[in-house]
DNA sequence: CAATAAATAATTTGATCATATTCTGTGCAA
DNA sequence: TTGCACAGAATATGATCAAATTATTTATTG
């Protein structure tokens, strides 16, 4: 019999990159606690797979600072120290603005339309005082840009680091209702739009910056 | 019955754990081609292990952007195109200077003591000519530096970067009799025995450009 | 008949799972 | 405190199935 996965969905996933996938997004977009224990059966329960493709997920995702392997065989949500945080934040601020730059080099009127799209969405979720789509919408935008600077290694360690604040984001979700943030993509954007690449850039920076700022007093 | 290895041995460590380090070794001190094709039952005859512990060590270094998982969901070691060299370099540049900068403000003379050591060793191994010895070596020592630094994600970023080359190293090894290098690391010495950080993020900015430029030359 | 293409069989390899074993920490008893 | 048993969890193996590659055979055509 035929594959109906296969000729309905684009390619038909290995389990084990659908788990890896879907503990990624749940790590990315705090819903676990940093600090939290992760299971293995617990986790072949919550995502109905087999154990194997479970294991293999999170190995991968330790081995980028998602997770951490503790001494005694267990795995548990990374926790993020402020001294980790100047370290990932130096990291970002050496890397983004060099990304969004290459990116603005190459970057086409219809791209710049589709983060329009995507940070007005954003926009409105942060209106509706709506977390997790402020979460996801916001890395998808800086996501996309990455994927633009056709630099891939530049793009996967500046992506990795996501995950390292991922868990602890869930602190700034309590605050978003009270933030009053001064938006950095719309300078980005006008800097994009004018093929600014400096200024984007810049204002990129300026977004890391504050991103990054956010967080620390969430950890503090 | 118990288990011998515990008592004797340090810490037992998992299999897959130990598959991970042999494999990371092997493609880090340019064992495996670029490109070559790496097999599941195949590691886990050449490393007398099980197929599970292979896949889990196959995963970390996917993640780590050493090996590259196929559409056909077969494995292979990652190459390098000179694009990507110059982002790893770029990378490098930013992060290990960083990194020898924070180190020297930590480092102990017993620590010095233990880096001119290996350089002595690193020397010798030029001199034999003995390519594999001096890969080994060259790492130790930077690695060594970075574990100095206190720093465990900057650390892990640019000890990262190294598997992205280490599979073309293979080049550099064959051209190891031809080389009359500078070796920068007697300048960071003297600049860590000085206690001038800077002095020694400087000279490690130097050895990191030439490293470079010797794999720019060997894949061009 | 030779050469190429198509079909098919054989082999290799990957994915997943069920199961047995080992490890770790904890509580209980001496 | 020390030793021991037990429960929960991780580890590791091998079996089984599916997918992909390679080799072989067959068919077709000029």
């Amino acid at each position: 019999m035929m594959n109906l996965d296969k000729t309905l969905s684009a390619a038909a996933l290995p389990v084990h990159e659908i788990v890896y996938q879907d503990l990624r997004a749940l790590i990315l977009f705090g819903e676990f606690i940093p600090g939290e224990a992760v299971t293995i059966q617990g986790l072949a329960t919550r995502l109905s797979a087999g154990l194997t493709p479970v294991r293999e997920a999170i190995r991968r995702l330790t081995a980028e600072g998602a997770l951490s392997f503790n001494d005694n065989r267990r795995v548990c949500v990374a926790t993020l120290s402020l001294k980790d945080l100047e370290d990932v934040s130096f990291a970002r601020q050496l890397l983004e603005p060099k990304l969004i730059f290459m990116a603005a080099q190459r970057i086409t009127d219809q791209d710049i339309a589709a983060l329009i799209t995507l940070d007005s969405a954003l926009d409105q979720a942060i209106f509706r005082g709506d977390a997790p789509m402020y979460l996801r919408l916001n890395y998808q935008f800086h996501h996309q840009l990455y994927q633009l600077a056709q630099a891939p290694i530049l793009s996967a360690l500046t992506d990795g680091l996501w995950l390292r604040f991922g868990p602890s984001l869930r602190i700034v979700c309590g605050r978003l209702g009270t933030l009053h943030l001064v938006d950095q993509h719309k300078e980005t954007l006008l800097a994009l739009k004018a093929g600014d690449a400096q200024a984007a850039s810049d204002a990129i920076l300026q977004d890391v910056l504050q991103g990054m700022e956010q967080i620390r007093l969430g950890i503090a």
